[in-house]
DNA sequence: CAATATCGGACTGAAACGGTCCTATATCGG
DNA sequence: CCGATATAGGACCGTTTCAGTCCGATATTG
């Protein structure tokens, strides 16, 4: 249920990778062998992230991608809809005059209210705990153990 | 951002139509019409909600759906994973061999813990919750008032 | 100047999605 | 029993979206 696209799976490998080595420069063909997607994939990603102002882009030769915050700054909300838009869960949510019940029709608001939820969860980890070892998810539910 | 197909947005509403009178039966081309949903397509959604035993299907004349449950014990995860399939947020957290990092690869726990807090969030909900205020009894009908 | 690397966008093949239709089966009313 | 109603199950198709590739242009290094 509510996958995402696999671009943007990728995305957040590459950030993960990245995140790394928070100031060094990377070059796409490196990223592209160490994770393991192709190389004009991972350039087609890492433009959409340089149009998004996540990564920044130095040309030329000896050039790449570096973050452009240090990853304790980047939320993986910030990732996602950079790839994936800023789309709600519903499509009803967003375009208007679909069901004829509308006037009536308390979903909306309620999967607004839901969206809000999940994306204030996605807001709130940030690329470095990503990167890291398992981390706690701050949302309301407590995980199952795990080591810290 | 993580949208869900238009199917399921249509099947949430028509659960929340049944749920307005969880107790009668509903036809698919009454329904069609009171959401807003050409009949094929409603008939459609129906019939995979049914394989889930989320809504009972009397055939013949005077037959059509009900809710199999009272909408207090149908959770919107439940309907989501009917009609969107039990799919993970990530393809990466279910199908392996895909990253070449994979071992030292921290992001597919990460996911999959994040998965399940936005699942319990959907689960934690009821239709009967995102029917919302609207939901009122019909007359004759026991009144199923449980709402936040 | 030559090599390296990103930029922007066009392009394509494949898969998924939304939607329709047909035949079979079950039930109700007369 | 007959005919009308209504779902079951699956095939089918057109469109869109997605993943992935490629190209010419530009910028930087040495």
């Amino acid at each position: 249920m509510l996958r995402m696209s696999k671009l943007t799976d990728y995305g957040t490998v590459i950030m993960s990778y990245m995140a790394r080595q928070p100031r060094e420069i990377h070059s796409v063909t490196a990223m592209a062998v160490a994770v393991g997607v192709a190389a004009p994939t991972t350039t087609k990603i890492l433009k959409t992230l340089a149009r998004h102002d996540l990564v920044q882009s130095t040309r030329g030769a000896k050039g790449g991608y570096t973050l452009s915050r240090p990853p304790e700054q980047i939320s993986m909300a910030e990732v996602i809809d950079a790839l994936e838009g800023p789309f709600g869960v519903t499509e009803c949510s967003v375009t208007v005059g679909l069901c004829a019940q509308e006037a009536a029709c308390p979903l909306r608001e309620n999967w607004q209210r839901l969206n809000q939820v999940i994306r204030r969860t996605l807001d709130q980890v940030t690329l470095a705990e990503m990167s890291g070892p398992s981390f706690r998810p701050a949302a309301g539910n407590p995980a199952p153990s795990q080591r810290s």
